[in-house]
RNA sequence: GGUCCCGUGGUGCAGCGGCCUAGCAUACGUCCCUGUCAAGGAUGAGAUCGCCGGUUCGAAUCCGGUCGGGACCGCCA
């Protein structure tokens, strides 16, 4: 490498190699000039972002995380720095002396913070040079997934990432200044740990030194805080890294990042107001989206399921759901007769204004609801020139006029029916309301709309395994007036879970915990283990309940999940320096990789190639 | 485990049986240019259309397989 560094300063003793001397320390950064400034000397250092060659002036914008600077290199002012000058390229890195001067009046760049300045170059030096980039680094335009993550360090260096990183640090010093202002303690878990048999696959480690045993990576700390609430830590947070090896969506990594907390001698309503707290401030303090609404309603999980068919309910916008089985159940349209005969149900949701659609926009939005899993869609509209359906004459006059009541449908509206079972008639129109919602501009993206869903159910009957399974974690307390359903009908019985809502997403989840080992023995033992694998599996905390274990409760959330939301992004790649993609892998470390036979047998392992 | 979408000069797209000797924009090279800021002008180089096989007189284009990326279902307390 032999850069060419014609303009190094005179005084200096021209080193051979630019990288061996860096000439001297930066003043400014590249975001920090203004007005003020002229007349000053500057000595700024950074990458090309652009180069403007009009052959005798030179414009660089020079770039740094905290911004843009005009440079200009004029040879009246130094000859040596212009020829450098016209040697630079994208993303070389370079570092300027000059003087910050008051741009001529006319030429000032309004887009810019730094605009009403440049620097004019009067020694230049090539710190380093760069090939020609693999996609545009000066531009926030369109790159192939793969090439993006290949080339995650210039990926960063692009406007968007760096914005996207930079506020999630915002987000998170932000988390940890509130919480320790709350006397909350952080606390380090184990990385290495110990393999659960509940929940998500996990990520195994070998041991060396236990040959044939492995360590497990935390699927989330749970344990451990519940310990650290034995411990009288009293409240302790982490910003956790958590690992699952399961399949890839767009929101889902197989690492990530959780706020975790635990709090002794709390009851619901501490944990959630302490959450609520931390989110509407931070949303205040670093976003530009707006609250819809505050404080954070709560929703039961059944009221969630009735009026938005999920128990992550898109609140920005109406649009709930109308269950009309009463109606349509016993009408002569045999599609809503059998499917409320076989204990289905007939729901709906009203689009306003959509009464004109025409044939083939029916047709994809019922291709839609195919695609979530309905058989069909059952539409009805009412038009200037009367009622459009294809059931009418199956129900008659008379229903059309309840049916449009029950929506209070106009005219210009229409409505989408799904008969079929609840959990399937449910799922689709779900789906089919947040499908609608962006369609019909309804879900305003600089509005935040977070909610509570509370009072889920604490067990679901898991038909695999004939035996009830939780719904939140294993850990999760009854309503204390349910206690006495766990010995009649566990199915009903309602627990002190409570998730955290935002925009349809869930951001958080957590719960009031059991903390006597009774009780949590009575809840492993409904789930279908035997004494010995409750032993075996969960011994540690079930003794840890004997030793004067308090009351306690929590709550993660999912710092990924809610930095994308507040960047708008669609997936928590944008919320992350360095992911993996849709098959795990590190496309930049090329992660994972085979290890030497050597590691191998060190590790007593032995490995069987796939067929 | 499954379904779907994408793969064309460095990048982003167009072309979807013969008008393709593969088009456009941008980036890149060379030259001109003292007030630009997505600078401008001139000019040049750069692609066996992801890969393998098949159909056809003829394939970037149709079919099968495979690799890479993405979205989703299953899965993910």
């Amino acid at each position: 490498m032999a850069p060419a560094i014609s303009s190094a300063p005179a005084t200096d003793p021209a080193p051979a190699l630019a990288w061996s001397v860096l000439p001297a320390k930066r003043t400014h950064t590249c975001g920090d000039l203004r007005a003020g400034g002229a007349g000053e000397r500057a000595i700024l250092q950074g990458w090309v972002h652009r180069r403007r060659d009009h052959g005798g002036l030179i414009f660089i914008d020079l770039r740094d995380r905290y911004g843009l600077t005009q440079l200009v290199f004029n040879p009246a002012i130094s000859a040596e720095a212009h020829a450098l000058a016209s040697t630079l390229r994208s993303e070389y890195v370079i570092s300027i002396e000059g003087t910050v001067n008051l741009r001529p009046a006319g030429t000032e760049n309004p887009h810019l913070p730094t605009g009403e300045i440049e620097v004019a170059v009067q020694r230049a030096v090539l710190l380093n040079p760069s090939k020609t980039p693999p996609f545009y680094v000066n531009e926030d335009v369109p790159v192939e997934e793969s090439l993006r993550l290949k080339y995650r360090y210039l990926d960063l260096r692009r406007q968007r990432l760096r914005d996207n990183i930079m506020l999630r640090h915002r987000a998170v010093k932000f988390m940890r200044d509130f919480l320790d202002a709350r006397g909350f303690v952080e606390v380090e878990t184990p990385i290495l740990t110990r393999s659960t048999p509940e929940g998500a696959r996990d990520f195994l480690v070998p041991s060396r030194l236990h040959p044939a045993e492995f360590y497990a990576l935390p699927q989330a700390p749970q344990q451990f805080k519940q310990l650290l609430m034995v411990a009288g830590m009293d409240r302790y947070f982490q910003i956790a890294r958590c690992f699952r090896d399961e399949d890839q969506r767009a929101d889902r990594q197989p690492e990530f990042t959780q706020l975790d907390l635990e709090m002794a001698f709390v009851d619901e309503a501490d944990v959630t107001g302490v959450i609520e707290d931390l989110h509407s401030e931070l949303v205040k303090r670093l976003s530009h989206k707006r609250l819809l609404v505050q404080p954070f309603p709560r929703i039961s999980y059944a009221e969630a399921m009735e009026r938005y068919g999920t128990d992550r309910p898109d609140l920005r916008f109406g649009l709930e759901l109308v269950d009309v089985t009463h109606l349509l159940g016993t009408s002569g349209f045999g599609v809503f007769r059998s499917a409320a005969e076989r204990g289905g149900m007939i729901k709906g949701i009203k689009a306003p204004g959509c009464a004109n659609w025409s044939r083939r926009e029916i047709d994809q939005v019922t291709q839609l609801a195919r695609s979530f899993g309905a058989k069909g869609l059952a539409t009805a509209a009412w038009t200037e020139e009367g009622i459009r359906s294809p059931f009418r004459q199956h129900v008659g006059d008379e229903v059309m006029a309840r049916l449009q009541q029950a929506f209070d449908a106009r005219t210009g509206d229409l409505i989408a029916l799904v008969a079929d079972k609840p959990a399937v008639a449910n799922e689709v129109l779900h789906r089919l309301r947040d499908h609608l919602g962006v369609q019909l501009g309804l879900a305003d993206p600089n509005a935040l709309a977070f909610c509570w869903v509370v009072d889920f159910p604490l067990l679901e009957w898991d038909e695999d395994r004939s035996s009830w399974t939780f719904t939140h974690n294993p850990f999760c307390a009854p309503k204390d007036t349910d206690l006495v359903l766990l010995d009649t009908d566990p199915g009903r019985a309602l627990s002190k879970q409570y998730d955290l809502i935002c925009n349809g997403y869930e951001v958080g989840g957590g719960s009031v915990r059991i903390h006597t080992r009774p009780l949590q023995e009575k809840i492993f033992r409904l789930m279908g283990h035997s004494d010995e694998q409750i032993a075996a599996q969960f011994g540690t905390i079930l003794e840890a309940f004997e030793y004067g274990a308090p009351p306690h409760g929590g709550i993660a959330t999912g710092v990924d999940r809610l930095i994308a939301i507040l960047a708008s992004e669609d997936t928590i790649r944008e919320a992350i320096a360095f992911p993996k993609n849709q098959a795990a892998a590190d496309l930049m470390m090329g992660a994972p990789s085979p290890v030497s036979e050597d590691q191998l047998a060190e590790l007593h392992i032995r490995t069987v190639p796939p067929k």
